[in-house]
DNA sequence: CTGTTTTATCTTCCTTGGAATATTATTCTG
DNA sequence: CAGAATAATATTCCAAGGAAGATAAAACAG
């Protein structure tokens, strides 16, 4: 009964301090919040509507598009009329959100390596991946 | 370079997920949300003083003393003066918070067992979170 | 013992995101 | 096509937690 708290409780401080850990990385090298660097990473395949970035992200619509506002002001998002839909617009990286995007990509991978290689072998870090997915699937199949 | 994003976003994720199911249970059923469990948790083994909660919970001092006004307020959890120190405070859990806690702890399982159960047996369960402990290990010596 | 530094906590301001609601556009029914 | 139902997004209000500064108590230097 209690291992199945602390399973959760590990899973949830695990998350937290790597997330502290990039965030903080990308703030220093870019001045990029990792909140923001995800939402460039969504977009980074082409343009998604405000719920498709929402889905994605794991967050509410109305949270989505707030974060598309923000983003929007700093000039790494911009919204195009959806042609298809006039309710829906279709979010897309800006030049300078290609290229926050592009730049923090390196630090992100790099920091995550530093942290995470020298406690996990490349074998075990692959079927933690696995295990993950594997949840996800049973979760929303994604 | 890209797999390492993923390999975050990923866990990232199955966090939310697996933090906004087991919260939406706990809510329903015993009208307390994930975040005031998991700080009556970190109290079931007896009082903290504010930064060691913080500490636990993986939060600021700031956070962990608000929650402490917030959680006194409501009666699940009450300061006593630290009889060493002054400036500390004692945090422990009321007899409401040790029964909300009682209560919670089975619902928490087994809300928990349902959706982690069908998609990783045991051995993967056991093993995911023995991968879990190593990278905090790693990153706190927790 | 007095002044400085450190420690533990609290408080204020700010950002974020959720819930609920509003708004506008689309689709469907007859 | 008119009206109802639905869908996509935006907006408002609220709770939570971080950052930085403010207190208050303790520890320490002399």
């Amino acid at each position: 009964m209690s291992e199945r708290i602390t399973w959760l409780n590990d899973l949830i401080r695990l998350e937290i301090l790597l997330w502290e850990r990039v965030d903080a990385r990308l703030r220093a090298a870019h001045d990029l919040p990792l909140a923001r660097f995800q939402t460039l990473h969504a977009l980074a395949d082409g343009p998604l509507r405000v719920g498709d970035l929402a889905q994605r992200m794991s967050i509410t619509v109305g949270g989505a598009s707030k974060v598309t506002d923000r983003m929007v002001t700093l000039g790494l998002l911009a919204r195009e009329p959806d042609p298809t839909d006039r309710r829906a617009s279709r979010v897309t990286l800006t030049a300078a959100g290609r290229s926050a995007l592009d730049a923090a990509t390196g630090t992100y991978a790099a920091c995550l390596a530093e942290i995470v290689d020298p406690a996990l072998p490349a074998a075990d870090r692959q079927r933690m991946h696995e295990l993950v997915r594997r949840l996800l699937t049973a979760l929303d199949g994604g």
